[in-house]
DNA sequence: GGTAAGCCTGTACCCGGGTACAGAATGCAA
DNA sequence: TTGCATTCTGTACCCGGGTACAGGCTTACC
């Protein structure tokens, strides 16, 4: 509202999100197709910068770009009744990071008792016994670990 | 050395991995290609079992497969020195363990402080000066997270 | 009006870690 | 010996989150 249309380039830079990412989002149905130059050039309002910015935040905050994108619909439709439902997506996603945490602090610890113990060979260590490492419990948590994962997290990448 | 050999499906089911993925470890030189059958069949001694479990527990530990194969081939060449490095390598990834915990403390107290203002419209938050999200403070820190994860973490999936 | 920078579209590719499929050959038990 | 299960190879595809490239058009400035 307050000053005149940006370019593509313009909000990309001012979010701080390269140019093609912005054509990836409007794909992914995270940003809606802005008003078009004479000769087809988008322009967007000052407002898109927030949104993008919400958008990283929200990816930061561990949601998946679908789940953004749910979010970003949930919250535009609720006039009548508010059921973006953010209060519970954010409750659930708590939980997740908090298994998150979980897991990475047994990870931590482990990392700890290897470097305590003097490993330096793991494939002699998986077969001797005198290593505290949980070989089995380690693979295992991973399979574990997998599912969970398919519920998405912050994550890597 | 104890029992005999075992087949491809029989590895697989034993470390409660796809078939598959030993094909894969191969190719990614995780696993060393072993004796075959007269038809050409491959024929696993026990110790891969462990192997396998091996190369799990560290991916669990937050190595990725091209470092978990130079963690095998380093751990193989120590014949004169010990150059494994598996101490080095896993101080470092301790420490960024460490930071993956500390950023997923901060976006835990993110998530407590959506909760608990009642925010329940992402796109509303951005533009509201009463919103306690910092989306600034997130947006950026996504862009730091995203480079220190060039380093590679547990991470998803 | 010229020219460079910026933008348009579609399509292809990147990463990591697998998984799936097709079609041929082997292995093993009855 | 027959027949089904398993394995072999190569190649293609999946996910999520982008990024790159080519070839053409528009915009902005001098």
């Amino acid at each position: 509202m307050t000053g005149g249309w940006l370019r593509t380039g313009e909000v990309a830079e001012a979010a701080g999100v390269n140019a093609q990412t912005l054509r990836y989002y409007h794909r992914r149905g995270l940003l809606r197709e802005p008003q078009r130059s004479n000769g087809g050039h988008r322009l967007y309002p000052p407002e898109t910068v927030a949104a993008l910015r919400m958008i990283k935040a929200a990816q930061r905050l561990g949601f998946t770009l679908d789940e953004v994108a749910d979010l970003v619909e949930a919250g535009g439709h609720r006039r009548g009744r508010s059921d973006g439902g953010l209060q519970a997506r954010a409750a659930a996603k708590l939980a997740e990071v908090e298994q998150k945490i979980t897991d990475l602090r047994t990870i931590r610890e482990t990392l700890l008792q290897a470097v305590a113990a003097g490993c330096d060979d793991l494939a002699a260590c998986a077969t001797s016994p005198c290593c505290p490492l949980p070989f089995t419990e380690l693979a295992e948590g991973g399979a574990r670990a997998a599912v969970r994962r398919r519920g998405s997290l912050p994550s890597g990448r």
